[in-house]
DNA sequence: AAATGATGCGAGCAATTGCTCATATCGCAT
DNA sequence: ATGCGATATGAGCAATTGCTCGCATCATTT
């Protein structure tokens, strides 16, 4: 079992190093993507990368912080594009601002399938840095913001667990749908927005 | 790596080894519950379960074969609630419906938080037999059926899409939910309802 | 060019894990 | 009682894996 320690062992100060810590990160993407957990070993790593273990135990003081980099890596560009797009757009309906996001979801879904897929499981497990947190909670404000924006075209005023909710519900038809084949469903945009849309908008039952 | 036998090793036919098997698996759901994946090894479900490792490989042919049989049964469990909810819920809304089925989905998973979410996982990795297969088919008939029966209720025809759709949905915020706290947030339920109300109801946009 | 620190190396240790097999015990039929 | 298949046992093998450490090499400063 490892450690609980998550942070980078020491940052490079040459070049050589920068670049040695970019082979481990791509050589443990495409390992953890080829090989899924089960394969995915700090020795392997290393090899495919082209680097001593020793020189990955340099930089990441475990296995775990390994995997902790790959997903802020992820989930920083992920929020990223979010916050972007968000910014972006102004003028235009709830709808298509929804459009826009789902389509940043795919994109970064099929980017890497099961890379994301087999990061999104681990990311349950560990015990995630402050900077992963942060990149969530940055997503989750970008698109509250989103959602204040439109409010009049909500069924209701926006509710703490609204976003939240529209978050969990694209992922997870993005993320079933990755699973199930090798390119998108044609329709898969449109699905995730009329969930999305149909959360929202739809009024709070009887009861 | 673990062979892609899953299939049980031999059928107990004393009563003696039966309640073996029965032992084995009782602790492989607690090993899985309480240690995650990581820890989760057969000569510690073999400890737990008060037998030895031995044993465990006469009715399971490897570790692979343990965590099918887990989740077979789990799968089973929920498609005979949910296919005794579908026949028995007749008269009444769909909103109705859907809360029962909903609810069966939280008990599921909230019985068994950890478990399940485990299971979940693993369920995406593994070479499922038939079996469960089958048992996937048949919560999407039931579903599909129900949703027959309220077809004036809903915006569109029943697409294909839709019953594999809204049981995603469905699933993703029970277990976003179960994965926050301990117990069931109050308004799980509704929110599971709207969210399927709202995309079975929602009238696919424009363009 | 010498000194110093940063970086890289990889054999191999210690621990873990999946699984086997020789042996022992149990339960049922005769 | 006896025999035989079903069942249980657990020491331990072979393989894997996380990780360390002593040493070599490189880059930079002086």
């Amino acid at each position: 079992m490892p450690r609980i320690e998550l942070r980078q062992r020491k940052s490079p100060r040459q070049q050589r190093s920068a670049d040695t810590v970019e082979a481990l990160l791509t050589a443990a993407a495409r390992v953890l993507e080829r090989e899924s957990l089960a394969g995915f070993n700090t020795n392997r790593v290393a090899e495919v990368a082209g680097v001593s273990v020793g020189s990955l135990y340099q930089y990441f003081p475990n296995k775990s912080a390994l995997i902790a980099a790959l997903i802020d890596r992820q989930q920083s560009a992920l929020s990223e594009r979010i916050e972007a797009c968000v910014a972006a757009q102004h003028g235009g309906s709830l709808r298509q601002a929804l459009q826009a996001l789902a389509e940043i979801g795919i994109e970064q879904q099929y980017g890497r399938p099961l890379l994301a897929a087999a990061l999104d499981h681990e990311e349950l497990r560990l015990p995630l840095g402050a900077r992963l947190r942060e990149s969530e909670q940055r997503i989750g404000a970008a698109v509250a913001t989103l959602l204040q924006r439109h409010a009049g075209e909500l069924a209701t005023p926006l509710q703490p667990a609204d976003v939240h909710d529209a978050i969990v519900i694209a992922k997870a038809l993005i993320e079933a749908d990755a699973m199930a084949g090798r390119a998108p469903s044609p329709d898969l945009r449109d699905r995730v927005v009329r969930a999305l849309l149909g959360y929202l908008q739809a009024r709070p039952g009887p009861r």
